[in-house]
DNA sequence: AAAACAGCCGAAAAGGTTTTCGGTGCGCCC
DNA sequence: GGGCGCACCGAAAACCTTTTCGGCTGTTTT
């Protein structure tokens, strides 16, 4: 069925060994040789056999990626900077879900080394507190690249955002739009991110001399649109002299301003709110809200560049693990904006 | 670095192909040596070689999807069906991305097919005219499965939505809920999908009796906030007296409601909306968006569920294409809900 | 004239797994 | 003891490409 090396050499009469060698434009063919190989090889549309050619060069052009979710902005914005970068530089990209659940990318490390993928790029479920299979795939020498959530014991390349200086930038952003009682929504302790973004609000409050309510900093075990709605009823409950509110994430500020109107609040004028992420949702509500653009097209090709730097060869000295930062941006909207700086 | 058959023929002194066959449970090799074999198999934790398993026996447990755009909430969807779902068989996932570009999605049929994929699906693009990139696939024997946006000339595997249903129940629930002047904002002619949507449009209105006009059905470009935002302008300079409206997607119904309110009109009350697609963002606007659930997750998993079935020992009969539907259902919230039914 | 050289091509091995097919050793029956 | 069948194992071919290395012309140098 298929067409092979071997068939287009007998059609041509000479050795399958120069066929392969004119298509891969070895010095040793002639030139008269190699254009009668690559005009039959274009009529009949030959390829060669992308396995049959990884058993030899032990490259299969492949990467793997793990993604916690699938059915989210943000990571949905990594994969498609991943996919689309991928694609120019010719690999193709294998996708797993890990659910969140340690077992799972656990498992799906191993699928994917067994598929002798070139790299494999990794955000960490919000369960993974064990770094083996990590480093099980450092020491195969296939490269393994953490994005957004790393694990910070663990030595590799990374590709992140500055969540602490996104979250001071967001903190500080409210600070100068006149709050005085700011209060946020927070994640799990597990992964870092929630953390990053924690020590970021604080140190904005200290930087500004604005007092920190530890009692005001609430969680959110998920990060759900109800979870926001039900934090901003328990805050106001606690504390109805908030007039502002870093939320962890979009969809929970999202949640907690709809309560905030319900319970009879003017956003931005009684309490401004900022998430975090940017999501296509937030120019859409009402008021539109305030966010940190964490632009995770940019972070996904940055993946692919860094991925592709370890594909050189090899030059001499030692690598070194590096670390990519993508730069954040404040997303000012009607959420946060009552005065103009 | 990586274990071998042989290492392990080697290491316990019998052939590769007991070792092979002990892996694989042939009946052939005996309880004893099948023990042994596992239990080292266990211990040194070797997995066989993909690649060269694939030269063998011509099944790569691979499969391709293609999709015409990767930051989309419905497509994303069925992205997760089908990850997860050929989880379930086995099966890893290749993704790639038209970006709504014909010349990609011949491109990257080609590339699938060189990797040996063992199926390919495809929602094509708006761009795509012409069908022999899919033909080539069927004529290689491997198959193809189309959904959502699917080419009616081809006869494949489809798995549908049935838009023109679909269309009829969100315009029928417009009409129950009193509106008499009616609108449709549609796509483009291409694909197949807006034609049906509108055809379902026009048959409630004349099954119901209700005056179709030609001239209140404006085409948006592009599926964005921004078009549902403008057509909405136009329409009310044409049409004053419209109250409800049925648009061909959520994110120009939400455009629209922008504008309405912007205008002064209430929503539902002097105009009632509904959208197409449901997505996540439906449910936080404000009014929130009454829609039409498509069920991303359920197609994708479809997907998976026809494509093994082809993966099936062969049956003797003609093997015939199958459509599979997906059930649609309405989502009724507050920018259409004016009486109870 | 002999030796070196360049230019071109092909034989063959390697990469790892699967599967066919033949072979060995053993017990059983006539 | 010859013939047969059974249970188990292994040799080897097949899958297809890549790459090394040697060989063969024919030309140039010493």
């Amino acid at each position: 069925m298929k067409l092979t090396l071997k068939d287009i050499a007998q059609a041509l009469g000479i050795s399958v060994a120069t066929v392969s060698k004119a298509l891969k434009n070895y010095s040793d063919v002639s030139p008269a040789t190699k254009k009668i190989v690559l005009d039959y090889v274009e009529k009949v549309k030959f390829k060669p056999n992308a396995q049959a050619s990884f058993l030899r060069t032990q490259k299969t052009k492949l990467v793997g990626v793990i993604l916690p979710k699938l059915n989210h902005d943000f990571f949905n914005e990594v994969l498609e900077g991943i996919v689309s970068e991928a694609e120019k530089n010719t690999y193709q990209v294998l996708v797993l879900c890990s659910q969140e659940s340690y077992e799972k990318e656990v498992l799906q490390v191993n699928e994917l080394l067994q598929r002798n993928v070139d790299g494999i790029f990794l955000s960490i479920s919000m369960k993974t507190y064990k770094y083996d299979h990590l480093k099980q795939v450092q020491k195969q020498g296939i490269p393994i690249i953490l994005f957004d959530r790393i694990a910070k014991s663990v030595p590799s390349f990374r590709v992140i955002i500055d969540d602490q200086k996104a979250a001071f930038l967001a903190t500080e952003h409210l600070i100068k739009q006149g709050c005085k009682n700011i209060a946020h929504f927070r994640g799990n302790l597990i992964p870092q991110m929630s953390i990053d973004r924690f020590i970021g609000f604080k140190k904005a409050l200290e930087h500004y001399k604005i007092p920190f309510h530890k009692e005001w900093c609430l969680v959110c075990e998920e990060d759900r649109f109800e979870k926001g709605f039900e934090n901003a009823k328990k805050l106001l409950k606690i504390a109805p002299e908030v007039d502002g509110l870093f939320s962890m994430t979009d969809s929970t500020a999202i949640g907690a301003i709809h309560y905030f109107k319900k319970y009879g609040l003017k956003v931005p004028k009684d309490i401004a709110v900022i998430g975090f992420s940017n999501w296509k949702i937030s120019a859409l509500t009402e008021p539109s809200l305030s966010s940190v653009e964490q632009n995770g097209l940019l972070m996904g090709k940055k993946v692919i560049e860094v991925f592709t730097k370890t594909q050189e060869p090899r030059n001499e000295e030692k690598e070194e693990f590096t670390t990519t930062t993508i730069p954040v941006q404040l997303c000012i909207r009607e959420s946060s904006f009552k005065i103009k700086t």
